[in-house]
Order: structure tokens, then sequence, then C-alpha cells
RNA sequence: GCCAGCGUAGCUCAGUCGGUAGAGCAACUGAUUCGUAAUCAGUAGGUCGGAGGUUCGACUCCUCUCGCUGGCUCCA
């Protein structure tokens, strides 16, 4: 008997050993048909061939597995093309990536951006010519040799740390690269691909090793696909903080300032001043206390937390009566201080002590990147001692106070991360235990999911990370909520207990935004500029029609800002379309039109950014309207 | 820090072969007093990121340096 049986989806069929999968795909399903299949869990494509009783499952070029496949092949096309164009180039490595893919190349002279437009047109026409993608398994010592004779030393290094004597290749036309697979068919099948961007890599990671070309591309089964994903990076183009920071003058750097160091506009100030206020108050709810430390310590006291040791990012030290000082990377130390300040008994705990405390690291050049990594930037820190008994419920009172203000700004969708205990770490095995599972819980309770990074966290102790989604659904870490046994012991704290002894408290180490200049940053981006009321630097601007309305106009902007509303008067001598136009570019959510109509009825005509006219209202009824829309911190804008 | 690209007016950009710099918008001044996304005219604005070099002459070529961008690495 040469039949096998077979379990397609579900549902048993039997079918001749020898049958190639592609025999037996099913027709066009919703528009699609399967493009690779699961054979008990392994994913291959339609060329295999049925030798024994297997589960097999469809892969649709929907899901994200098809996709890998597919931009994995695209990676090995672009490798074809760049080796056909630049013979002596020798192969990195070349996955799929999340966006796309990549390959690495060894090459004398590095690609130009010309160079990207000759790949992409060579990998076309390779694609056109449709080559049969074919594994072949070869004896290790074969493949070794192979790519020996071929110069491509790289791939020979691959192909030796690989364990086993046998390795699988794949081959379309005359190029063949050492790779696990699986790979679409036939180069026909890759239409949808762009080449993207080159950039430097280093072999393996290693910044010590060989400097090597990476090309980025992407890829999909559609060109609606692709020409969304290419509109979502145009998206992000115009969203780029960067951009909206100079357009909407809300911040800038400046060149002799120096790399990484920010200056805050007025209207960068007044978000961030509403921000600040807003945190300020969260956290006096939350029982936090307020601390202000200095900006620079004397280096000893960067020596005893282990700071000078571990952390690579510090300023050089400047000296001032012959001793050493050093700016601060971090708050910790400080509050450390306050702790040690007198004696704490078991019944001052827990302490919840907040500050927005700026830092400075000297972040190396190439990583800096506008608000989002920068050389100063202000932490909303706050160091909580609490005694074991009180961890849990600390750690869940962080989380929530975190969520409940990300949420606030608008963030609904979050990525939360445990990270347990790393290889190397401080502190007793004890403690990690107790506070690891202090997370645990307390994530559980509030009712999150998380993904559990097994051995991730610091060296100083376990840790919560949430990142949030953008408008954009891009991910942005924002809240960390850490244990640190390293300071604790360091700079050993301690508590009087109920027996009178001294104990050590756990002590937590936490931020909820993050920096305030990348969540500024990030709130930019997530917005695209457009803030909601409560958080707009220019909340309203009345424009008069003509010069006979400003006193009017005066008036009532008096009385908005008297009321702690962010207001304005555009008197300049200009038809009420010009201003329309630069208020609207400016993002400005409510515009107030007076004219004669307005003033004889004491009314306002408001103009909602991007909604449109409103209409005449009384003043009075404005003003409840904008004091509900800021008071409840509303997102959405209409009155 | 590494690889690559870039740096001209506040912003966006042009500037040929090396012959000493231009536009639009913004700003300012004047006229216009106007009802929902650009009124007209005029004026001013530049050490061409910085330093050095080559050259009779450098925005242009070379070296160094500062800054920015995309990645890599890093972010205890």
């Amino acid at each position: 008997m040469n039949d096998v049986k077979f379990s397609i989806e579900g549902s048993s069929v039997s079918v001749s050993k020898g049958t190639s999968l592609s025999q037996i795909v099913p027709d066009v399903k919703n528009g699609t048909r399967p493009v690779f299949a699961r054979v008990d869990g392994a994913i291959v494509d339609l060329d295999w061939t049925v030798e024994d009783d297997a589960r097999v499952d469809w892969i649709y070029p929907d899901s994200q597995e098809a996709l890998d496949i597919l931009r994995h092949s695209t990676a090995h096309l672009l490798a074809q093309a760049v080796l056909d164009l630049f013979p002596g180039t020798q192969t990195g490595v070349g996955p799929a990536v999340e966006n796309g893919f990549y390959y690495d190349f060894l090459k004398d002279t590095p690609f130009t951006p010309d160079d990207l437009g000759l790949i992409e047109k060579r990998m076309r026409e390779l694609a056109e010519e449709d080559f049969q993608i074919n594994k072949e398994t070869l004896d290790k010592d074969a493949a070794l040799r192979m790519f020996r004779e071929m110069n491509h030393d790289l791939k020979e290094e691959l192909v030796q740390e690989k364990g086993g004597d046998k390795v699988s290749c794949y081959r379309q036309g005359n190029f063949i690269d050492f790779c696990r697979g699986p790979h679409v068919p036939s180069t026909g099948l890759i239409r949808h691909f762009k080449i993207v961007s080159v950039s430097g890599a280093y072999w393996k990671g290693e910044e010590k090793g060989k400097q090597l070309q990476r090309i980025y591309g992407t890829v999909f089964f559609s060109r609606e696909d692709l020409d969304h994903h290419l509109e979502l990076i145009e998206e992000a183009k115009r969203r780029d903080h960067r951009k909206l920071g100079t357009e909407l003058d809300l911040f800038s750097f400046h060149e002799d300032l120096g790399a990484g160091l920010i200056l805050w506009h007025p209207k960068g100030g007044a978000v961030r001043r509403v921000i600040e206020d807003f945190w300020r108050d969260e956290h006096f709810k939350a029982g936090y206390d307020l601390l202000f430390s200095p900006h620079i310590a004397k280096l000893d006291v960067w020596k005893r937390s282990g700071h000078t040791e571990f952390y690579d990012a510090m300023y050089p030290t400047l000296e001032s009566d012959e001793v050493e000082y050093e700016l601060k990377p971090m708050n910790c130390p400080f509050h450390i201080m306050v702790y040690n300040s007198r004696q704490r008994s078991y019944r001052d705990l827990p302490l919840r002590w907040a500050e927005l405390g700026t830092v400075y690291r000297h972040e190396r050049s190439g990583v800096l990147h506008g608000l989002m990594r920068v050389r100063g930037f202000t932490q909303d820190d706050a160091h909580i001692f609490c005694r074991p008994d009180q961890l849990e419920k600390e750690i869940q009172g962080a989380v929530r106070l975190a969520l409940s203000m990300l949420k606030t700004f608008g963030f609904s969708e979050f990525d939360v991360y445990l990270s347990t205990r790393p290889e190397k770490y401080v502190g007793n095995p004890e403690d990690w235990v107790t506070a690891t599972k202090a997370l645990e819980d307390a994530l559980r309770s509030v009712g999150l999911e998380f993904r559990e990074d097994i051995g991730e966290g610091v060296f100083y102790g376990p840790k919560i990370d949430i990142k949030i989604r953008d408008a954009l659904q891009r991910s942005w870490q924002c809240t960390t909520v850490q244990l640190d046994f390293n300071l604790a012991e360091r700079f050993n704290i301690h508590y009087v207990g109920e027996d009178g002894g001294n104990h050590r408290p756990f002590m937590i180490h936490r931020a909820l935004l993050g920096s305030l200049e990348r969540f500024f940053g990030v709130l930019i981006e997530h917005y695209n500029g457009n803030f909601p009321l409560w958080l707009a630097p220019v909340q309203i601007v009345i424009l008069p029609i003509a010069d006979r309305h400003n006193d009017y106009a005066d008036r009532l902007n008096a009385r908005f800002i008297e009321r702690g509303l962010r207001s304005q008067v555009d008197r300049k001598r200009e038809k009420i379309g010009y201003k329309i136009r630069h208020a609207e570019m400016q993002k400005i959510p409510l515009i107030l039109i007076v004219g004669d109509k307005e003033v004889q009825d004491e009314t306002v005509s408001p103009r909602i950014h991007t909604i449109g006219d409103k209409g005449q209202m009384p003043v009075k009824e404005f003003l409840e309207k904008v004091d509900n829309l800021v008071e409840n911190k509303s997102l959405v804008l209409d009155l």
C-alpha cells in the first residue's frame, strides 16, 4: 500500500506516497489560496512530497508566517542580484524582519544610493525569469568546500558553526545559499517589493567585528499591501515630531549648544507645564511626596552607587576646589540620601518620593534622535521604600497610576513585560523570588496580560516594563517599575522593625512616562500635532474681522486668560481667510471669529480645527463647553 | 563609537565646468477693513555649519571638525 493517511485541517484524507502538496492544495478561498503548509508543525512549501502520515495545515498569504517566508525569499533574491552585479561580494545573513527583510554583504566599496536602484532593477529581472527555488541537502563537508571554493568566508564560518553533519541549501539559478528555509517555490512569486535603504552593520552584531553593508527592503503579497506600508512610512514622516516641533514652534536644538540638548520654546513649555501639573496632581492623590535634588554631586556618590563602575554613559567629571563632581545620570542616590537622613521606623513605610529629575547622560553620538534619545532629559522618577508585606500593593499602585495617566493621554494599547533574574545579579536569591512574585501578582491583580522575559531583568532587580502603542501602532517604552537590590545594599538602607531590629526595606524605582522629553515627542506624533484641548499650547485664537472688532477680541481674550485658558488674539490686518489659514496650520483647536454680529450679540463664532464652522453661540455657553472639555481632559474636540 | 548620506536666509529648496549667492513661504513696512484655509506693493535677511589646505580665485576640490539623518552597536 502506497497510501498514507493525512489529516488536513482536521479532516482525514488518504493520498498516495510521493504526492506533492501542490497537487492537493485547495482552490481559491476568500480570494486567496494557500502558499505554504505546516506539516506536523514544520513549515514547508507546496513542493513538499508526502511520505508519511502527517497533519497538514494550510498557510494563507495573509498570515504573518507566509509573509515572513516571502520576505526571506526576497532577501535571497536581493543577494542573487547583488552577487550578479557585484562579483566578489560576500554574503552574510539575510532574514525577514518586522517590516521587511535585509541582507548583509561584505564588499570592498560601500553601496551607493545609485547601486540600490540597479539592484532593485536586477531583482525584478531575476524575479521575472521565475527561477525554481530548490532545496538541496549537502554533507557539511561538501558545503564547506563549496563555500570555500566560492570564497565566501562568511558563509563558510556560518556553516562551520552549525551542528550536525548535513546542511540545507537553497538554489535559484546560479545562486545558492546556506539556509534553513522554507522558501517560496519560485522567484516569480516575488513581485511587490522595494529596496528601502542601506546602512552599516556589524558581522554577528559584534562591535569589534567586520563592518558589513546591510541592504533593507520590504515586500508584500499584494500591491495594495505594499502601497499601504509605504503610505504608513509617509504618514510617519509627516507626523515626525522633529518636523512638527519646528513648524509648531515647540522646541529646537542648536548646533552651538551641543548634541542631544533641548531648548523648550514657549509653546512646548506650555504643554510641558500642563503635563507636569497633571503629573504632580496625580502623584499627590496617589500618596507621593515631592523631592528636589541637585544636578551634580561628588564623584564619590557615583562610586558608591556603582554608576562609575557599571554605567558607561557618564559625562566626564568636573573639578572644583580640587574635588571631583559629576553630572547626575540618575536621581536614585539622592532619594536614598534623603531616606538615610534620619532613622526610619516600620510605621513610616511606605515612603513614596517623586521627582521630575533632569539627568544627563553622554549617549553615544550615533544614537541621538530628536526628543526620543537625548543627553539631558527629565525622568518622571519616584522611589518607593516599603516593607515586604507592602511590596505587592505598592507595585500595583505604581502600575495603576501609570495606566490611568497613560489612558488620560489617549493610549489604550499596552505591551507589558516582566523581566526576571539574569545570570549575573546582585542581592540574595530569596529577595529576587519574593520581588518577582510580587511583580507578577501585582500584574495579575491589575488584570494586565504580560509577557515574561526570562533572564532579561537588569542585574539589580526584576522589573515590569510597559510599552504603549501610538496611533500608528508603533510601540514606545514608557513605564518601568524596577526593584533595586543594588542601591539598597550599597547605601545600606534600613528601617527599625516592630522587633526593634534593623531591616532592609524594598526599594522600588519607577518612572511612568519615562522621560518628559521623549513622552512629549511621542505625544506630538501620536496626536499628529493636534493636541487635545487640555494640552494644546494655544487653545483659543480670536480672529477679529476688522480693526473695529479688536477691542471686543481683547476683552474676550482677557476673560479667557483670567479663566486659565491659553488664548491669543490675531490682530494682523489681514483678511479673515488668511488668519484662519494661519490658525489652522498652527493646529489651534478653537478659532473664534468675531465681527459685527458677535460684538452686537455678545457671542462668538467658533470654528473647530479640522472640523469647521460651528455657527454663533453666546460667550457663556462657549465657555461652559470649553471648561467642560478641559476639565474632563477630553480627547475629542467638539462643541 | 562604527558604516553611509546630508548641512546654502527662520522654513522648504535652486545654484551649470571653480569666477564671490537665488526663489517661494515666513518676518518687517505701507496700502487695503475685508465673514470661514493665502489681498497687493515694498524692505530686510547669508562668514554657503566651522577651521585649515589646494588655487590667481572655493558654496563648488582636499583634510580635519561640529551638527543632522538612516541603520549597526549601545540604552547597568
